[in-house]
DNA sequence: CCTTTGTAATGAATCGATTCATTTGTGAAC
DNA sequence: GTTCACAAATGAATCGATTCATTACAAAGG
């Protein structure tokens, strides 16, 4: 188990006194080996401190053992979440999981596809950032099948894995109207990103079903700074035109809007709801503990893994399919109904 | 730029009319390449959509372009902050890095070791979390050096980066202690972890030294669970055995001590003053921003990694050295000083 | 015109494991 | 005793790039 550096097959085969095809059967199919030659094989390695050479091992077989996965931002519990998911399928596949970090830039996420195909890694799982679609669909022709991660395929040509994002605006705006809300307040942007349109979509919907109007404050981005800012603006207005309860496109933002009315003296939930999206750790962990909508993160990961499998396993059966989790509402004490007669201290 | 799967090195060769030879000077020396050819090799690699095959590039070349990182949690923000900063470094020097997760697993540290040797990484960064130095020196003696990352290195063996705990605890504690305390606490735990023990004697011989006891609550751990469930019991005791400031040996438990204060209405700092340690972000981002001791995390991994590249290129030259920064005290609301003349209401 | 020098290009050998067609050995069946 | 079936073991060919000793060629110097 110890000795010199670069110990190889060779030397392990001259010393166990056998050939070097025999040494590889102990290490890829011991089921064909003798069992004394297996053990004199096997007390060589430990002897010699035998590593495998994985690019040797990859190059003759032609595969190797590991999946690529790119997320937008590692910093962000969500995707490592997802991707230990993820890393515990490729553990029972005896993969290993490669994680890099687009960090929402077209050139980095570019670079690192250029990456993972040289390493020949046997598939992708990518939360796409610019556009790479095309891009992933000539890598699958070179034999890299990928899945699409917390966005949902609009073509047929790709898995996906994401989560239904409408549905969770409406559970948000659901709960708040259920707990009194009656000038609720959504905030959140840009626009543009399609989980934002489709969170305050839902949201909308429900407002409108219940025949309530959905005031909309408008963010550029999603971070806790921006919340702060616009829960500055909320806590300005005259009580009778402030919003009593808002739906937080992320819980970033929910967590900035918490720490404004907290400093301006507003008194959540009394004097106004919040219900986030995400419910990160620190939704729970938060003072005053926040609502949230919650989605099954190692879930994602888990599926979007076995999908990929799938495609590697079987690579002309496959049939592509988009998973859609529903996401869940938890429900704290930053959306607990206010009842009149019992006055909240904590 | 597209076209069909596999095509090699020969095949763009052949396309270009050139040698195979010619064709990884391309590659790797394109400056000992006339220019005509060159241009030649390029159009073909495009219009055969070549992608070098990296096994066969290292297998032959002897070493592959990347670094191992093997971290106690990816799921904290400190650690991926510290991979961050490394990865900087690694693509400074065209290295990718390999991020793992021991998850506090002796089983996986040593997993994750074994595969760092298969695929001979060129070093690797750690945080040791089982007694594994006796296996980075036989790693080291097979070629593949590591530094030690937020561990102080007790032998000259290794280089490491680390942060003073003892002078950051001390910081805490003066700071506690500037802001008006008279009965401070510690809380935090178990005692067999250094860095808990550095921080909770740096505390501690910065009371003494003020003549001011400190009293301590010991914990089995450091989570999030554990601070709220010692913030309940500290809430029940009476107001003047209470102790008026508390210095938490990581954010998480003070985020713990915050949420139950909160609950049981305690005030922050008014009754009770917090300073955590770590400076995560939600350290800043909650209700009641929290003080804290903030560790450079960025430029822990970049001296771990140029530390490790200067023994990876210089093998025999290298001297092992210990980085230790001192950590620094970011003062928020947790600990702002109460001047009784002024009543705060936010 | 011949030699020298230097730059470009060549292509066979090589890295270390896997694979597979072939050989060896053993026992059963006839 | 010969044949057959089957398991175990062998080792040469192979994966795809890099390397490096060698060759080709051009320009410069005498």
């Amino acid at each position: 188990m110890s000795s010199g550096p670069g110990a190889k097959l060779k030397d392990v085969a001259a010393l166990a006194g056998v050939s070097v095809g025999t040494v590889s059967n102990v290490l890829n199919r011991p089921e064909q080996v003798s069992v004394d030659k297996k053990s004199r094989v096997l007390a060589a390695i430990d002897q010699l401190g035998f590593v495998r050479n994985e690019s040797a091992r990859s190059l003759r077989s032609g595969s190797t053992r590991s999946l690529g996965m790119l997320v937008l931002d590692v910093r962000n519990p969500f995707f490592t979440d997802v991707a230990l998911g993820a890393e515990n399928v490729a553990e029972d596949h005896k993969h290993s999981l490669i994680l890099a970090n687009s960090a929402e830039d077209t050139g980095r996420e570019l670079a690192y596809l250029d990456l993972f195909e040289q390493q020949r890694v046997q598939g992708v799982l990518i939360t796409p950032f610019g556009q790479v679609l095309e891009r992933l669909e000539t890598m699958r022709a070179r034999g890299i099948p990928s899945v699409l991660v917390d966005r949902l395929a609009r073509t047929d040509q790709f898995c996906s894995v994401s989560v239904d994002d409408v549905a969770g605006g409406a559970t948000a705006l659901t709960h708040l109207l259920s707990v009194g809300s009656v000038r609720p307040a959504f905030v959140g942007g840009p626009f543009t990103l399609q989980q934002v349109e489709d969170r305050y979509r839902g949201a909308a919907d429900a407002a409108e079903a219940a025949g309530v109007s959905l005031q909309l404050f408008e963010t550029p981005d999603l971070k806790f700074e921006r919340g702060r800012q616009i829960g500055d603006l909320i806590g300005n207005l005259q009580p009778d035109k402030r919003p009593d309860a808002v739906f937080a496109a992320n819980d970033q933002l929910a967590l900035g809007l918490l720490q404004s009315f907290a400093a301006n003296g507003l008194r959540v939930p009394e004097d106004i709801a919040i219900v986030g999206f995400d419910d990160i750790d620190f939704a729970s962990q938060s003072s005053i503990p926040l609502s949230s909508i919650s989605q099954p993160r190692h879930l994602i990961g888990e599926r979007a893994a076995q999908l990929l499998f799938d495609e590697i396993d079987d690579e002309n059966g496959h049939v592509h399919s988009q998973v859609v989790f529903t996401p869940e509402l938890v429900a704290r004490q930053s959306t607990r109904r206010h009842t009149p007669a019992i006055t909240q201290h904590g």
